[in-house]
DNA sequence: TTGCGTGCAAAGGTTTTGCATGGCA
DNA sequence: TGCCATGCAAAACCTTTGCACGCAA
């Protein structure tokens, strides 16, 4: 089955030009919209939806959710950094909120284990890690 | 910080009873809803979800979200496996929706390196690993 | 010229909130 | 009796969809 043709367009151009200001940082369709409104230019919702979501398709960003209430965030791909070595992982606060970036060589190869014993492909991008980040454990001592 | 005292309810009964019926078993608060109405019980939707959520924070249950279109899941926790060596952690097929419950005992090592390594205590009751569990991956080729 | 991209507004669906009433302790 | 729980409806929120028009190729 072919794709469609797809276009490239003004908007799409603001829009990775945008992403690749902020690697490795996560966004929200409303935070990616705000950001253009205060530089004066207007971008429909829709729009910044469909762009996204193509671009997930495409590979280039990855998309993720944190939980049901909170909206999803948007994340650009490095094409350098597509290597296995620099992807970050996700760890959620339960108590603040906060989401850690974690960089750690143990991770992939844990993942490697649970897919040559188990059968199961983790995904990296999409798996958080829930618990106390060391802040908020320090705070309940 | 004291927290306020809490009752038990009839409705709060019936919930428990129903998810006990269903261990292992993911279900939307919506789900939870139908069984009481084909069942002849009306019980509020926001009942459902204060109760569901007050039963997340006391740990009988945990909550999950697959992604931000879906509506949130919920899943009972089994008193009797919340021993350290039988917990089941929980892997979710992105292909078919399936959960695979596994049992690994290098999971709990994995989360000790990664609270003495990078400080962040990780749950392991709510933490859900996303990816591909192997009949799909076969189907997939 | 063809058909994808966009803006706007409306719709769709989930979850939360306000308030009066009911029920547990 | 004092709070907590509930029901109902409305609100809040994120995301998708329909449609007419604009724009890329």
């Amino acid at each position: 089955m072919e794709s469609r043709a797809k276009y490239r367009t003004k908007h799409r151009d603001d829009l990775l030009s945008f992403l690749r200001t902020i690697p490795g940082q996560h966004v929200t369709a409303s935070d990616v919209q705000a950001y253009f409104k205060n530089n004066g230019k207007n971008i429909g919702t829709a729009t910044i939806y469909r762009q996204l979501d193509r671009m997930v398709d495409e590979g280039l960003v990855t998309k993720f959710t944190i939980d049901s209430t909170s909206p999803a965030c948007y994340q650009y791909l490095e094409p350098e950094t597509h290597c296995q070595d620099d992807i970050c992982y996700h760890c959620k606060c339960e108590e603040c909120g906060r989401v850690i970036h974690l960089h750690c060589h143990e991770i992939p190869e844990f993942h490697k284990h649970i897919l040559e014993h188990h059968g199961f492909e983790v995904n990296s991008m999409r798996t958080v890690y829930y618990g106390i980040c060391s802040d908020c454990a320090k705070k309940r001592g």
